[in-house]
DNA sequence: ACCAATCACGAAATCGATTTCGGTTGACTC
DNA sequence: GAGTCAACCGAAATCGATTTCGTGATTGGT
């Protein structure tokens, strides 16, 4: 139980401000804020005496009332549904610590909140902006109609979105080119003999969901392999839609070999559940995930997986809300990454055949 | 890459400003304040003109120019070192969306902030505090000499720690029970007959390391067993130490029959090298693992662990930490939350002896 | 009908940094 | 020696909300 005292502890240590600096050098407050924002009109001399005593004193700017003048938040806001507690996926807290990293690099922070109700949601990003808390956003898990787009589009708020959308044309995004990644996944499994391929697919809400089974399709004929559709298998990016999967495909498709999941947490589910049913992966079955988080490695078996770099991301994505704040067209900013097959134990040659 | 335009996008639509909203209700800008902020000298009808107009103009009032005069930045501040890329850990990220939507019931945003040079870490700390961009801190993996701890302290910020420290009875912290929980994962191991439980422990420098450490040895006292300190294997909370762990037990003490991991990444690290040595969990070696995170359930085999919830703690840290921005005594918020043994499969009765 | 409380509200100061707009100085021309 | 032009620096306004302090209008008591 939370106890509460009467006491109250030590007053913070007042912090300098610049007023203080300016009294303590003789000068006045435009010189030490000219002088510390390395100005042309403040001579070397004042200039060097400015950061001494800023530094004796140890000042250091409030970025409130700076942001108060300037206009400027100096922070990027991330959103995170809290559906289930936690920021939801491996990959997106993978993402989200790389993002963070990536905008200290562009002097921003990351103001990271949880939406609780998703109803919510628009009304948080209108008054994170409107409050002036951040100079933007960053979108995870662009939906399919996402109407967060289509708000901040109107009202001019600059944001990215990791994954395109309906609008992509219209605004600043990142992806990774999950077509491509699902097509060559198909090609590599068809490589080693399998010929019924099953995927368990992600949210179909999820916009980029669609560019995966589209994948999955065009993987099939380029490997010349007839496509069933009956082989995709609705998902929502859970390890527990794996595990159901997999219970789905052994009733009623058994003679698939492979299968290739919406993304990792999807397919350490879909192991689990197999090796629980009494399937050895990959001698009876071969299972492959998506995303290349860092967990996959260490999964039992390890996991083979389309990886792509949070890092990476994160880091461009940075670059590129810092365009956007900086008044870049939004439709300037827009990079397809690619996947690459990172190839370990989950999957292996069929053995029927 | 990342091009440039030249052309710029629409300027946002300007925020409307208290000032406005007092101007468009010919009364003065105090009043629309007080109003909105529910002052006791204000009418009923002026509050409700006013809330009406607000509501209206679509008025949302800038946190800048709040913070300011108020001298709060309602956020906290979580640093995460960003030595591998993300959140380091599944629990440390359960736990972080769990505190962003706790802080967030209570009005207060979290500021995430990566530290890519953990020299910089103190610095960053003191910057964030100076520039007024925190009310106060949570700090997570509390080490055993923690450096940041004192230097708080000393400027009397506000702060929680997720973890005790030396310092601890002096300051704010939640901590699990990891100590007793260690003690009673022994004694659980043991009942099921397993005379040689190993340890694959995690970092010496966290102060809780010590603390498990000495849960595991008291959990043999009560559970009548030996305690051989050669059984307590280095480690750092990762799954590659985990790995590398029970390679080194499979060498050098093949009589053990049981391992606790200083946490489910570890656990799983260790599950997965097993298998890899063809050694079958639980029925050759049970493993268990530490905090609960939800990728323990799907693991396989699912993994037996002593969880606690990351969403209690978030919830309590943002009491306590509310409560010390408000000036409660550092060391009236102390708890020690129990965690509870999870049976899943990764446990079972040895076959040996 | 008169003085004293309340009640409601507004003018101006405040928070701390930045910007605008000049004002001094000194060097340099002619 | 008067005039010009830089180079440097400062007073005051500004950003937008909150607070302090006070004023005018009611209400109430006698």
């Amino acid at each position: 139980m939370r106890s509460r005292s009467t006491e109250t502890h030590k007053v913070p240590v007042k912090r300098a401000t610049l007023a203080e600096v300016a009294e303590a050098l003789g000068v006045g407050k435009p010189t030490v804020s000219r002088a510390l924002n390395n100005y042309p009109d403040i001579s070397e001399e004042t200039k060097r005496r400015v950061r001494e005593m800023a530094n004796k004193l140890g000042y250091v700017g409030s970025s409130r009332a700076r942001q108060l003048q300037k206009g400027a938040a100096d922070a990027i806001g991330l959103l995170v549904t809290a559906a289930s507690e936690g920021l939801q996926s491996a990959y997106q807290s993978e993402f989200t610590g790389a993002l963070a990293a990536a905008l200290d690099g562009h002097g921003l922070d990351l103001l990271l909140h949880a939406v609780q109700d998703p109803a919510a949601e628009i009304e948080t990003y209108n008054r994170l902006w409107q409050q002036g808390k951040v100079d933007g956003f960053v979108l995870m898990r662009t939906r399919i109609s996402d109407e967060r787009i289509g708000f901040l589009m109107e009202r001019g708020v600059p944001f990215v979105t990791q994954g395109r959308s309906d609008l992509a044309n219209r605004h600043a995004w990142i992806d990774i080119d999950s077509e491509e990644a699902f097509a060559e996944a198909i090609e590599f499994l068809a490589g080693q003999g399998h010929r019924r391929i099953a995927m368990i697919s992600g949210d179909p809400d999820i916009y980029s969901t669609a560019l995966r089974e589209d994948g999955y399709r065009s993987g099939h004929e380029s490997a010349g392999l007839p496509f069933d559709p009956n082989l995709i298998l609705p998902g929502d990016f859970s390890a527990a839609c794996g595990r159901l999967g997999l219970r789905q495909l052994v009733d009623s498709a058994s003679d698939v070999t492979a299968i290739v999941c919406a993304n990792d947490a999807t397919a350490m589910g879909a192991i689990s559940q197999a090796h629980e049913l009494g399937l050895s992966v990959p001698e009876q079955l071969s299972v492959m995930g998506y995303d290349g988080v860092r967990m996959a490695e260490m999964f039992s078996p390890p996991l083979t997986t389309l990886s792509h770099s949070a890092a990476e991301s994160g880091e461009r994505i940075a670059s590129m809300i810092v365009g956007l704040v900086g008044g870049d067209a939004p439709a300037s900013h827009q990079i397809l990454l690619p996947a690459q097959i990172i190839e370990r134990r989950s999957t292996g040659p069929t053995a029927k055949e």
